[in-house]
DNA sequence: TCAAAAGTGTTCCATCTACACCCATGT
DNA sequence: ACATGGGTGTAGATGGAACACTTTTGA
């Protein structure tokens, strides 16, 4: 009987695998979840929305090599997050041959604007267009992804700006949640959760007035698992 | 300047990788959590323990082809559930030359015994011994994994037997969660989130006399996530 | 009748939601 | 003054932990 083996074992079959790698780099905008394609100039799949990515090269770590792709191909460099999803092997996944695929969900703060070139647009993520490939179910994978971590991480400092009010705070959980969140309450939780700390700054007020508001700043700008054991409920109606 | 590209560039580098598949399959044996070791014979790494898995193949999706390897190589051929953890892509993860390679997760019931060949067996996972590669860190995730997994879905079903009183299941929860779990309150909690259900049947009692115990079911045998908003606190002290 | 194990009922507590009310500012 | 948005206080709801107590069996 063979044994496992993770060499190959000699005079085996030789085979290997194209790999790509491929993000869903998500940023909230108008205070809406939206993610960053790139349009399809040629087949298969021409006209269609892709995701940004591209091949693995041959001595680059995988996220070497999507954090480069996205800073050289679509100008991203400013990601506050990015994590590894699923890694997709459907042997059909694409009509070229086969490719393996590593995703990634990726984050974008609020308040950057990258220049993107011509052809790469924000789309909001609640009206895909049609997408090449598999790539429509890899942006809600991130979403879901994104959602959940929300709830018991300090992931929030990814999505918000360096420097923020609860209110746009809010905005921010609103967006990616999707139901809504009282500010005053997420203010409490995530102050006792010790991912927030008022900065003692005050925000003037806007043109109708109104008390000026607080600044906030989230304490640590990498993911730390903050209570594995409470969540951020829905409202109950 | 080029754009991304999820198909070969004509013309550009074209570039392949070996990839393998590993699991760690974890059993509750004993009131502890094992996870299913090989032992390898040849260099690299002789004589350290492994994951089982092996390449992949060249029509094969990714799942089939750990479920494949893992019933041809170690006779394991009754998961109750499999799942994928990370793909490992560090360029000298391997010292024979570069190979990429995505682990899974596999559970086995409480209550199988699954033949294993002689080279192959099942480890303690707080005890693991010189483990070939990164194949720790893989263990590593997968227990974390299922940790949080049996908090807020009903993965119970794959740890334990089709039938069982309450006090065999705690029993599979403490092990996996590593802490305390009340029977008591672990039956009211998997009731009211209707993960399983009462029988009727009772079982006789032990040697030592004591009340006769309700036997219980899960009610599905696939992952649910019964209650995203709720898990399993730790005890007080 | 007693020990042992299972199961129930009840209290306690942490943590979140809901919402009324107070605060600070512009017009 | 009063409208507007920010912030605090607090009551209510939920759901899990803790634990005493009851039930059912064997010796």
């Amino acid at each position: 009987m063979p044994r496992p083996t993770s060499v190959p074992v000699d005079g085996g079959p030789a085979s290997c695998f194209d790999h790509e790698v491929l993000a869903a780099v998500l940023q909230v905008r108008q205070a809406q979840v939206h993610v960053l394609l790139w349009r399809r100039a040629r087949p298969p799949h021409a006209g269609r929305w892709a995701l940004p990515g591209g091949r693995l090269g041959a001595r680059e770590d995988l996220e070497a090599s999507i954090s480069r792709q996205l800073a050289e191909k679509v100008d991203v460099r400013d990601l506050s997050h990015l994590e590894q999803l699923e890694t997709l092997g459907a042997p059909h996944r694409m009509p070229t041959g086969r490719t393996l695929a590593t995703t990634y969900l990726g984050l974008v703060p609020g308040d950057v604007e990258p220049a993107v070139p011509d052809d790469t647009r924000w789309q909001p993520a609640d009206d895909l267009p049609r997408m090449a490939f598999d790539h429509a179910a890899i942006v809600e994978a991130a979403r879901r992804r994104l959602r959940s971590k929300l709830s018991y991480t300090n992931l929030g400092f990814a999505l918000a700006p360096a420097r923020f009010t609860m209110s746009e705070l809010a905005t921010y959980y609103r967006a990616a949640l999707g139901h809504e969140v009282d500010a005053t309450n997420l203010q409490r939780i995530l102050v006792r959760r010790q991912q927030i700390e008022a900065t003692g700054e005050r925000i003037g007020s806007g043109p109708a007035g109104g008390r000026p508001a607080s600044v906030f700043r989230f304490r640590s700008p990498t993911l730390q698992v903050t209570d594995a054991f409470a969540v951020l409920h829905p409202p109950a109606r």
